[in-house]
DNA sequence: AAAAAACTGGACTATTTGGTCAGGAATATG
DNA sequence: CATATTCCTGACCAAATAGTCCAGTTTTTT
């Protein structure tokens, strides 16, 4: 996972975010950018357990510890903050899933597929959250996103699994619905976590937690591709 | 699945919807509980798509095609339509989803689970929507029915697949691991729709569609615990 | 050191919100 | 028919909301 991902040129940009007046772009400006970091990470944890909708710039900006109109002098309105969060997510994600060859060994793959998503879900929970937020809702900022960019991902990597199939590496199963099982049942963990935990009487996740269920899903996925569990 | 629930004594209510004054009760009144269902059907539309909190009342009249105070009239505030959406949809859960038994067949056992829980998603995707974001924003409602209710039911049916295990008709997998599996895979069918019809570039799911998808899961689990896909 | 730019925050506003209420219509009951 | 009960509704309100404005302060640049 690259780290300094800030300035990524190479980043698709979301749609323009609705902008009203022209108004001052907030520039790099020395060290102050880290109030806008503050504000992005109360913003996230506030929109991603409430949803858009329901949360308030006011609470963004006292989780911020920051007046509400400073707040607004950085991100000019509420939906910028939301598209920068989107932006944000859209990044890492990009980031994180490296390239697939028809040549690499399948279950090496699909095992470090699952333990990279499982990851993220671990260390970015609520990223996970604010992204199945806005899906739910109907992804009315990430649609666009969805049947371009990550329709794409989804495509080619599941005619690399094709081949694997064609050439007998593993057994036939449906390649796209495969990558949605993957999906699912690792950002299950970030997701429906107050679910998980109370069905399995703890407080918090341990990293063994994540561990133990990554493996969980690596067996039963693997297998049921017909492949050999690696290691 | 059993139709009329809407009387049945067995089922535990949610905790009590917050009340402010003792106000009417709206009793069973004549034919015009036909509203009731339509305020019910109209709220679970708005809230499934917004969430609670980003919702108004005058969204749920309008769907409803009723002014405002008359849907006030109905339930005295936005929580108690919240509260009764919840309290049906998991009415509809516990009828659907019977019981097992040690002795019988863990691969048919299974497959049905993952068929029922798929037919779920297809027939009632606003009700599984309503319930993930319920689960997102922390569970604010469902949360004692998590730690009680669905606890128990995970945990007995996590204990006859383990004796399954211990008997060796089924390979050895972590049985709460493998209910998490089932319901993150089934359910992502629902929430995730809009991603998942991107990705397929389709406008809609057919029957069809789930059927695939339905079977796809059957054979990648099972055969990853181990068991013989059935029929 | 002075000018320019970036930042801060209190006061303000137009609009929207959940919810109340008093009275009107419809229906049932005598 | 009268009258009691149930059902319905427009008008209303206090609170909250997103966003503006601007006078001042701090930081950066020149």
């Amino acid at each position: 996972m690259t780290e300094q991902n800030k300035s990524d040129p190479s980043r698709q940009q979301l749609s323009p975010p609705p902008s009203g007046q022209p108004k001052v772009k907030v520039r790099p400006g020395r060290i102050r950018q880290r109030n806008r970091e503050q504000i992005l990470a109360a913003a996230e944890k506030e929109f991603s357990s409430k949803g858009f909708g329901a949360t308030t710039v006011q609470q963004i900006a006292d989780r911020a510890g920051l007046p509400k109109s400073n707040v607004l002098y950085y991100f000019s309105n509420k939906k910028r903050m939301y598209y920068a969060l989107m932006d944000g997510i859209m990044g890492r994600w990009n980031d994180v899933f490296s390239n697939v060859r028809p040549e690499d060994d399948p279950a090496t793959t699909l095992a470090g597929f699952i333990q990279v998503k499982m990851e993220m879900s671990r260390t970015h929970p609520l990223a996970s959250r604010l992204f199945a937020m806005e899906i739910i809702q109907g992804a009315p900022v990430l649609k666009e996103y969805l049947s371009t960019s990550m329709k794409d991902w989804v495509r080619e990597r599941a005619m690399v699994i094709q081949q694997w199939i064609d050439t007998g590496r593993m057994g036939n199963v449906d390649p796209v619905q495969l990558i949605h099982l993957i999906w699912s049942s690792t950002q299950h963990y970030a997701d429906f976590q107050v679910q998980i935990l109370a069905i399995e009487e703890k407080e918090a996740y341990t990293k063994k937690d994540f561990k133990h269920a990554a493996e969980f899903l690596t067996q039963v996925i693997l297998r049921g591709c017909g492949l050999e569990v690696p290691e």
